[in-house]
Formats: structure tokens, sequence, C-alpha cells
DNA sequence: TTAGGGTTACAG
DNA sequence: CTGTAACCCTAA
């Protein structure tokens, strides 16, 4: 779909434009369009861009909810194959190039995301309900980091715990506590045979092929450092990884409705983050990397909604230089 | 201005 | 033929 020829040229919408927007709903809540458009932290990348291409866009990218245990009314076009759902959550695969008009001078990209518990519906109408199938593996995203990480250092005789905190404090962005959590992790890798543990180092198991751990990873990995991304951030954050695993184990228990709510939160969140970073570094790929710290801001962001009292997390300022 | 339906162009 | 992405039209 690079062209569409006719007699204007198509403006696909860009992953600068794509980020933008979502992170003005995030800021001003979807339906805002207008309000977003005006926003100085979007109105360059967004300046050939009218409210209503925002609202088509947001509502191109917001189709699939699919709705679990749900039964879906209608809706479905004609008498198709109702059994093969399109699970499509989101084929975003990388666009990369850019569409032309470039006014990509924002160096900086200053996101206030901020998580109310006050009654707007907006941003995500739909529930993914990612709790559910969290007992397959909600928190291994961690897991298959520490795992790479090893795979990258590639020392013969395995890695030190030191050197695989290091490693991976300088890829991502780690949870405050990460040291305490990285034991525990490694502990577990190593228990669950993923990991080998030799005189406190720690080496990838022979046939340890985390399920989807695919070589694109690594590739990616060994990508990242050569960018001079940084992330500065001032994190607002003051839940441990460790109070985040607890709050999100315990929402299994509690009601469906308010765990949906605020997994969806979460989601809705991290995917601002990610598009933040998607924009800045213009390259999926690593964009895909950033996501894993948007991923540890969802899970924050979802022991944060747990914790009414304290319902209003605001993450900072992330700074990312080109 | 916004939300929703409709249209055009294209990929599979 | 069907689904998707950007675009267009229009009521409220």
């Amino acid at each position: 779909r690079y062209k569409k020829a006719r007699n204007e040229e198509l403006q696909k919408w860009t992953a600068e434009e794509e980020s933008a927007l979502k992170a003005g709903i995030a800021k001003h809540g979807a339906g805002k369009w207008r309000t977003i458009l005006k926003d100085p932290d979007f109105s360059n990348v967004l300046r050939y861009r009218s409210n209503v291409d925002l609202k088509d866009k947001w509502r191109n990218m917001n189709v699939t909810v699919n709705a679990s245990g749900a039964r879906d009314r209608v809706k479905t076009t004609t008498t198709t194959t109702a059994a093969t759902t399109p699970v499509v959550k989101k084929p975003r695969s990388a666009p990369k190039h850019e569409g032309g008009a470039g006014g990509h001078s924002t160096s900086t990209a200053i996101i206030n995301a901020t998580v109310t518990s006050d009654g707007d519906e907006d941003i995500v109408d739909a529930v993914p309900l990612a709790t559910s199938s969290s007992s397959k593996r909600s928190l291994s995203r961690l897991d298959n980091i520490i795992v790479e990480a090893v795979r990258s250092l590639n020392e013969p005789t395995g890695s030190y715990k030191t050197a695989i905190a290091n490693y991976i404090e300088e890829q991502y962005w780690p949870p405050a506590d990460f040291d305490h959590v990285l034991s525990s992790k490694l502990n577990d890798l190593t228990a669950s045979g993923k990991l080998i543990k030799v005189n406190r180092k720690y080496r990838i198991a022979p046939s340890s092929s985390l399920s989807e751990g695919r070589s694109s990873k690594v590739v990616l990995l060994e990508d990242i450092p050569k960018e001079p991304i940084k992330l500065d951030r001032e994190d607002v954050v003051t839940l441990t990884k460790s109070q985040v695993d607890a709050e999100l184990a315990r929402m299994r228990t509690m009601t469906a409705d308010e765990a949906a709510a605020a997994a969806a939160r979460a989601v809705a969140e991290a995917e601002t983050i990610m598009a933040e970073a998607e924009a800045a570094v213009r390259e999926a790929e690593a964009a895909e990397a950033e996501a894993v710290a948007a991923q540890a801001f969802a899970e924050a962001a979802v022991a944060s909604m747990k914790n009414r009292s304290s319902a209003k997390l605001s993450l900072t300022r992330i700074k990312i230089f080109e």
C-alpha cells in the first residue's frame, strides 16, 4: 500500500504520526482530536493531518477487540466463516521509510502519561483480558531478556549476574530493585532448565529454545548497542517489581471486571510509551525492544490502578536522543 | 467538530 | 472476493 496513485498522493501514516496520535490520546483522551492537534507537543508531527484524519486513524487502529467468551454479535459483513476469527491484534509490520514530508525535528519527546481513576472510559473500550491467560506466562518478558542477555554476552564459561545486570541495564529500563528481581529470575530460569549455573556463572542451556525466542530477537539485541538511545527517566514509579508481581497475582483472584479494566489501562499506557519510542527511533525493531520498557510500565500501571489510593501514576519525561 | 457510514485503492 | 487503510460525506 505504498502509493495509491489516483490523483493525490496517499498520505500513509508514518510511525511518528501514529505514535504522536497515541500519545495525544493518552494525554487528552480519545475524541479530543482538535485539542490533540493544537497541542504543541504533537502539532509539529501532525501538522499535515486534520482532526478527521486523527479520528479515522484512531478508528483504524482500534479494530478488533477480540472478546473472549463473549459472543460478538453479528457485525460480520457477510456469511463468511465465522469460525476463523481474524484475531489480528496489530500486524504492525515495519513501515520504515517515511512518507516524504518530514518535519521530524523533534529530537526530544516528552510524554506526560497520566492514569487517573476518574470515570472517563476513553482510550480502551474493550477488554483484552490478558489476566486469565497469564497462567501461561505473563511476566516472561523479563525472562526472555535475561536469556537473550546471556546469549548475547556469549561468554564461553558463562556470565556473572553482575555482567548480566550491566548488559540489561544498558539496553533496557530495569525496574527499581532490578538486582533483587534478577536474582530471583535467574533462579527460576536455572530451575526450569533454561539456564545453567556453574560457579556462579550462567549459561544458556543446550536445548533452550524459548518457544517464541526467534533468532530475530538476538539480532535485535545486538543491533541496539550502536543506537545512542538513552532513556533518562525521572520516574515516579515507586513500586518494586516484586510488588507488582504480587499485585498481579492478587489480580487473578479479584473480580474479572476490575482486573480487566486495570489491564486494559495498562496495555493502553504501554502502547503509548512504545509508540513514542517507535517514533523517536524510527526503527520498528528497536521499538520492539523499547516495548520491554513499556511492559514494565504496564505492570507498574496495573499495580497502581490496583491501589486506588494512589491511582495516579505519572511517568515521565522520556528523553530520546537520536 | 465529532461520530459514523460510505467510497476508493490495494493486498492476499 | 474479502479485509484493510486512507479518504470522503454528512447528520447532529
